[in-house]
DNA sequence: TTCGTTCTGTGTTGCCCATCACAAGTTGGC
DNA sequence: GCCAACTTGTGATGGGCAACACAGAACGAA
């Protein structure tokens, strides 16, 4: 199904394209629905698309060679997901699942990727994406290097947290303490009594 | 001091650009040696500098609130740094220091980026590059979950190592087992157990 | 409402590794 | 070649957390 204009408007990396640009677009983009814990993008499939969380909640993940889960970032809505893909051609680098029940509008790696070469404005963009993306994950990387677990949960807490319109810094949606042990490196248990 | 063309066609990064754009380039940039241990690049200073390694090695290490030092990744001769900076403006994410005495040729980061600007090829390469970053330190954030320091090591070994002019896999300069020690989240004396 | 599922909370056990301490080996500079 | 500084190797100890096992709470769907 196509993708109504009035929902694009919603993502802010497509704000510089042109009134003209967005219609062929949102025909060209499909809409889906997730329930909670569905596969939204997965490692091994060929296919290779860029993702727009129109609602819900997304988790990147991926396993260890024994079977643990690792979480990597959340996705909030307006936000988007799958880039490396687009820039590098590379398959996907990690599974996304859905933590709440979602709906993402998709868009053909080939097509982002002409849009983005189109748009020296949009590749700007994606390009101080990719960088926030590094320090993100670093950042991410220094917290797993503090022993305490519950130093770890602390700052990953401040990370996920942000002011709401009250002012009042919240943490929202609240995470499930397993969602947030496979973040630190904890077993879901630690979280629990921290 | 200039850098001379001959050291500048050495990266990869650069061999899109034209001979006559190397030339102004090459007056611009400046060639500097450091001692083992002494710091390349701090978060702390206001100049943002694009670094080349010409020679040596370099390693990307941040610290903890604890005061634990923190490794993320290592820069061999060929190879550039600092082009976060570049990409977003934003302060350094991280310091750089030698883990060999070494000599690296910088670039402002103004001229960097107007560098990047002009040439649509070096842009695209440094978006790959950036994606290749993500990945790389995601690949880092999964090592860092398995439980067994063993396993850690040999993962880390295993990324470390490349194929000789023989054909035979090794490790290339060899590490210190402190410098292996801050990448994997292990004690020094765990590592050279191991 | 009711029932099944998911999430949260808590105790116990055992092992693994960080830390400290120090000795031996290696390197590099002069 | 020699000495100092750095790197590697090894033992002992103690604390912390993963793993397991349940019980209770909250949620969501008919």
């Amino acid at each position: 199904m196509p993708v109504s204009l009035q929902l694009l408007t919603q993502f802010p990396l497509l704000h510089p394209l042109p009134r003209e640009a967005l219609e062929p677009l949102s025909a060209q983009m499909s809409l889906r629905s997730f329930a909670r814990r569905a596969m939204v993008m997965s490692k091994d499939t060929p296919t290779q698309e860029l993702g727009f969380l129109v609602d819900g909640r997304l988790q990147g993940v991926d396993f260890t060679v024994d079977g643990r889960s690792v979480g990597l970032y959340f996705v909030d809505p307006g936000d988007y997901f799958g880039e490396l893909s687009v820039v590098d051609g590379q398959s996907g680098s990690e599974f996304v699942v859905a933590a709440a029940r979602s709906t993402v509008a998709f868009l053909d790696a080939a097509a982002a990727r002409e849009l983005i070469a189109m748009n020296p404005d949009l590749a700007r963009a994606v390009m101080a994406r990719l960088a926030q993306r590094v320090r993100a994950v670093m950042a991410q990387r220094m917290l797993l290097s503090l022993t305490n677990p519950f130093q770890r949960l602390s700052v990953q807490l401040l990370q996920l947290s942000h002011k709401n319109s009250a002012g009042v810094t919240t943490v929202d949606p609240v995470p499930t303490h397993q969602e947030l042990a496979i973040m630190i490196n904890a077993s879901r248990e630690t979280v629990t009594r921290a």
